[in-house]
Order: C-alpha cells, then sequence, then structure tokens
DNA sequence: GTAACTGCAAATCCTTTGCTATGGA
DNA sequence: TCCATAGCAAAGGATTTGCAGTTAC
C-alpha cells in the first residue's frame, strides 16, 4: 500500500482530532489542506484505512459513521446532541471467549446526556 | 402515535426473531404477512420505533445497520462473516456518570470469530 | 370526522465505481 | 518505469419525502 498524500493528510486529520468527524467533515477538513482533494479519495481511503486496522468506526446512533483514532478507548455517546466523549478509564476485563467463539476485542458505549445538554433539560 | 398493523407487524418480526435483521431484511419478512406494505413504511415505522426507545439499533460494522428487540442484553460480533450473538450473562455494571455526564444505558460489543469461522481459518 | 399513517413514486443523499491521468517507490 | 492511487463525474443504492387515499381512534 502507498502513503499518497491525501492518505496521509486524512489520517493526520483524525489522529490528531478528537471531533470523531464523519467522511463529509473529513472531506472538508482535508480540502483545507489540499483543495482539489475529492469524495471519491475519502472514502477509497477510509475504507482501507479500516481494512487494515489503522483507524475505528463508530456509529453515532444517527445515521452516520464516523472516524476516530485507534486507541485502546472507550466512549461516551449523548444521545441529545450526539457528541462523542472519549473514555480511557474504564475498568472493563476482556473475555477471552463467548462460548465458543473467540474474543478479540471489544467496545463500549456510555449513552446518556452530556453536561451540557442535561442543564438544558 | 397510532397502533397501525403496519407498525404492529414490523414490531413483532423484530421482537420475536434473533435475525438481527436490517431494514430489507425487515420489509421481505414483513411482505409475508402484508404484501402490499412500503419501503418507506418500513422505514418510516423503524425511525419513530427507535426514537420511542421501543427498538434498538445495532451497527454490524459492514454498511448496514440492523435492528433489535429492547432487551438488557449485548452482542458478539463475528468480524469475518457478521453474525450477531445475543449474550445476556456479560458482566459489567452501569456507571452513573462519566465525569460530568450522566450515564442512562450502555452497549458492548465484543468482536472476535464465531465458531463456525475459526474453523475455516 | 379527522389527523395520522399508508402506498407509491420521485427526489435526495451518501457511497461506490469506471476511466484516464498522476505520482510514489 | 509502472502500478497503485487520484480526480472527476456518472452510477448505484439506501433512505426520505410529497401527495392522494386510507384507517385508527
Amino acid at each position: 500500500m502507498r502513503r499518497s498524500m491525501q492518505r496521509k493528510i486524512i489520517l493526520d486529520i483524525i489522529n490528531n482530532s478528537n471531533e470523531h468527524l464523519d467522511a463529509y467533515g473529513l472531506y472538508y477538513a482535508a480540502r483545507e489542506k489540499l483543495s482539489r482533494i475529492s469524495l471519491g479519495t475519502i472514502y477509497r481511503n477510509l475504507k482501507s484505512l479500516v481494512d487494515t486496522g489503522e483507524i475505528d468506526v463508530i456509529y453515532d446512533g444517527t445515521d452516520k459513521l464516523r472516524y476516530d483514532k485507534r486507541e485502546d478507548h472507550q466512549h461516551f455517546l449523548c444521545t441529545k446532541c450526539h457528541k462523542i466523549i472519549d473514555i480511557y478509564d474504564l475498568d472493563f476485563k476482556k473475555p477471552t471467549n463467548y462460548k465458543d467463539n473467540k474474543v478479540v476485542s471489544y467496545k463500549i458505549v456510555l449513552e446518556g446526556l452530556c453536561e451540557n445538554c442535561q442543564k438544558e433539560e
């Protein structure tokens, strides 16, 4: 796999942001660094970066997929404003298997109301 | 909200299946009970059933959303064949909050290789 | 009776893909 | 040099929506 400039830009944005952007968000962010980058390139690279495990995908409860750096962490998802907050200190011990199914990794999403949305209630 | 026959059929299929169907799968299943039901009706009802919390959504790692009965359980997702297996006996204690964010519920997905896919490796 | 819901079809939106050109190794 | 990848634009597929007719309450 070649490390094209486009691929580096996309990976760089994901690794240096904690906004958990979706494909369009990444497209707009990438265009600030390389104005001619196309949506097709964004999608092609996102797919291959996910396949190779260089980035992760999060589903945010609406209809969008959002992309995240690959790091051992979990998420809090606000069910009202769909903000996603990184969690690094959650206590959960990965089982090695569930029945005869082999467990490799896991994802935990805590759902609720973020600080701001609680105030507005 | 009116309990139309279409809505009841869709909810019934979800509650009495453990196949975690997607919108199209539900469409085909529903058509066996009501041949004139339309895709628009499926989508409209799925959206409102999710909004009212009568059903849940699971993202299966491909590009599809799948729908599930509302029950206190978690999932195992096979990263190879995308089979989803229900888990009822996972040990995790819901925190009441994460920092200043209020936690209402949580989702855990264990990922790995299911029994069948391990054999094929 | 009437407002909410349906079926249908068209519109919209997101994602993928075919093609030719470009650039990384 | 040459093959993977890019840009562009068109195609494809999933989801939403407008409208007229129907139905739950």
